[in-house]
DNA sequence: TTAATCTCTAGCTAATCTATAGATATTCGG
DNA sequence: CCGAATATCTATAGATTAGCTAGAGATTAA
């Protein structure tokens, strides 16, 4: 049950470019700065953000990526499918066909209904929700002072 | 996001249990041949779903395995945290020091958030639960003849 | 025209998953 | 007491996936 690296650092670059949202075109290089990730791996997950059209890029010289939508319109469920392919604890959730039993499964019951819960949380997660909140921290640590 | 064979096959493993609960002590190999799983992997699930509790043995001739407790008592959170480890969706969850930016990730509470939803969701279902659905299930296919 | 950027394709290493194999230990039934 | 039916233990192998790295090419602002 875990996310792999590639919805993890997905996430992160997602996020990046939330904070960076309204400065204009943010290059790859940047980001992979800022998180401390490989810019070489990181250009393969969002070549794929791209394509999904959460991001649009500008290319050549003062280049770069920024979010396609507000932070507000985009969820960490769109992110996380984008790069991961949809959502499902077990493959016999979304294709039944695959396992001859799957029509009266009493586990498959199981994982059909934990995939839509973690589907409904993250599709109503949004960037912005999560911008919220690290504001929110930041603000406590100041009135700590 | 997915769940291995090890969770799937052990909570099907542990729903047949549950189904012949009080015929005595269960073969194993009567396990895997209506499940239709490899004898020879099961063997090394049961023996961690034992280590752990949830299931007692009899050996020799005879010998089988059966519930250590009631259908009831029993969660599928637990059958799962046997066989893969500790639930959580990302390492840094369970050990932020494993990354030096855990305290201040907007994303770690995401994936804390997450993980906390999924364990409540499992440890709070029990093979009690799971065999009263499938028996609603067979209710209505017979009265539909 | 050149340096900064995005884009594309290939491939490699290590880990993990999913078993299989074979030997050993225990106990019931006859 | 023997043998068949069972659980238990340890090793390992094949396939798949994760997590990168490498390098060449395309585009554009300064």
């Amino acid at each position: 049950m875990r996310l792999s690296t590639r919805g993890r650092y997905g996430t992160r670059l997602m996020v990046d470019l939330a904070q960076h949202y309204a400065d204009g075109p943010i290059p790859l290089a940047a980001i992979a700065k800022r998180q401390d990730l490989s810019a070489k791996y990181l250009e393969q997950l969002i070549i794929l953000l791209k394509g999904a059209g959460l991001i649009r890029s500008v290319r050549g010289r003062r280049g770069g990526y920024m979010l396609a939508r507000k932070p507000e319109e985009i969820s960490v469920g769109e992110i996380v499918e984008t790069l991961e392919g949809k959502l499902s604890v077990v493959d016999c959730v979304l294709e039944p066909e695959l396992c001859y039993r799957a029509i009266e499964c009493p586990t498959r019951d199981i994982w059909v209904g934990m995939t839509e819960m973690i589907k409904k949380q993250l599709f109503s997660l949004s960037l912005g929700n999560i911008l919220a909140k690290a504001i929110s921290v930041d603000d406590l640590l100041q009135s700590s002072d």
